[in-house]
DNA sequence: GTCTATACGCCGATAGAC
DNA sequence: GTCTATCGGCGTATAGAC
């Protein structure tokens, strides 16, 4: 793997770990390479940061968007939520200082805005699709409905950098299972029970799957 | 006032503009003293930290911090989220970059756990308490009931800077009434039909005091 | 309580050799 | 593509005069 995508994962690992502050000298020195060499491939840090998010984008998009005739059960919307929630704990740095990150650089700042805005309608196709196929009792209009789903995506990208501070490191890849149950609670009224009771078989069935084996989590 | 609160106010606003990564020469520089003279007052930038904190939780406090025998309506509940919503935005730095500011002290990761945990409990009680006197037609037990607080307490703390860089600086308070409306919504299915249409009535309330009147922000 | 002066380290970034 | 060397700036923190 060349230097270039290094840098990138270098620069995501240690913000994860010690915050947005992590400079191009700690990346450098931590991949045993020189400053000259860091500034080879990046103009400057946000250059890299603007990769990251690329990466963050992409990454994001694999579990979030749906085919057009796509239809939507339980088991799809687990796929969509659990997969997201493993890339937004892998970037979570990102979602806790985004000010941070994103202040210096006038692109910087409008690329993150249109991520975090795709997000959101991402979302809200997703309760859109699911709301077709399991009503609850409740109807929500598209104002409301759209309004569940800011609450959602606030929610689900603040909740990794929450947990690791009130809880403390080595949390790690479990809490996965806990975001998905926070954010499926906000969707309990709006769906009929039987779904809802599915979305629950799901989440026990991850807890049995991912806790005995322990750090399935990927290069974090 | 001496200069001992001047430089906390002075980190809380230049914090709040800047971000996190403010500095001891910052705070100095714009309020035109010598960086002996606030190492006089505090002995590292953590210390001043640790002060911001105590007066975060001392003025939440003022809004959640209910009287034991206290009944709570819809303009009581409306006066604590509003009123907390207020306090939360004069603070915002703090939560969108817990980690960065908390990192380097244990002490001061330990008392935010503590506010953080305070946090979740208070809402939970006003949570108790709305159940009580508006309960709707889905019940929750003690646990969900905890769920409901703890995502609450997480979208709440996370709206005002998630706001701020979505729709970028100007916007100001009058996001308050949308962060009361954010946050109550979460509410609505598990309160009476009364009961959420008094909150909503509020909220418009609200809009139509603050929005003509504009500026309505103390020093932030 | 407040100042001046200063030490020391880290960070972002560049120049120029290999 | 990668290195060494280096610059200027800023950040935290201290010593000691007033």
């Amino acid at each position: 793997m060349g230097n270039r995508q290094r840098i990138i994962d270098a620069a995501v690992e240690l913000m994860n770990i010690s915050g947005s502050a992590v400079g191009t000298s700690q990346l450098t020195e931590h991949l045993s390479i020189s400053p000259g060499n860091l500034y080879y491939h990046f103009r400057n840090r946000e250059e890299i940061l603007l990769e990251v998010l690329a990466r963050l984008q992409t990454d994001l998009d694999e579990s979030l968007e749906l085919n057009p005739g796509e239809v939507l059960d339980a088991a799809r919307l687990a796929q969509c939520f659990i997969g997201g929630a493993h890339v937004l704990w892998q970037y979570r740095f990102f979602f806790s200082s985004t000010l941070e990150l994103v202040i210096k650089d006038a692109q910087l700042s409008q690329r993150y805005r249109d991520f975090s805005r795709r997000g959101t309608d991402q979302v809200d196709r997703i309760l859109k699709k699911t709301f077709k196929v399991a009503a609850g009792t409740i109807k929500l209009k598209a104002a409301e409905r759209r309004q569940l789903s800011e609450n959602m995506w606030v929610l689900w990208t603040s909740w990794p950098r929450y947990i690791e501070v009130i809880k403390g490191r080595e949390t790690g890849a479990e809490e996965i299972t806990r975001s998905y149950k926070q954010l499926t609670f906000l969707l309990k009224p709006y769906v009929s029970s039987t779904f809802f009771t599915e979305v629950t078989r799901i989440e026990n069935q991850m807890r049995r799957k991912t806790l005995p084996v322990g750090k399935r989590e990927r290069a974090v």
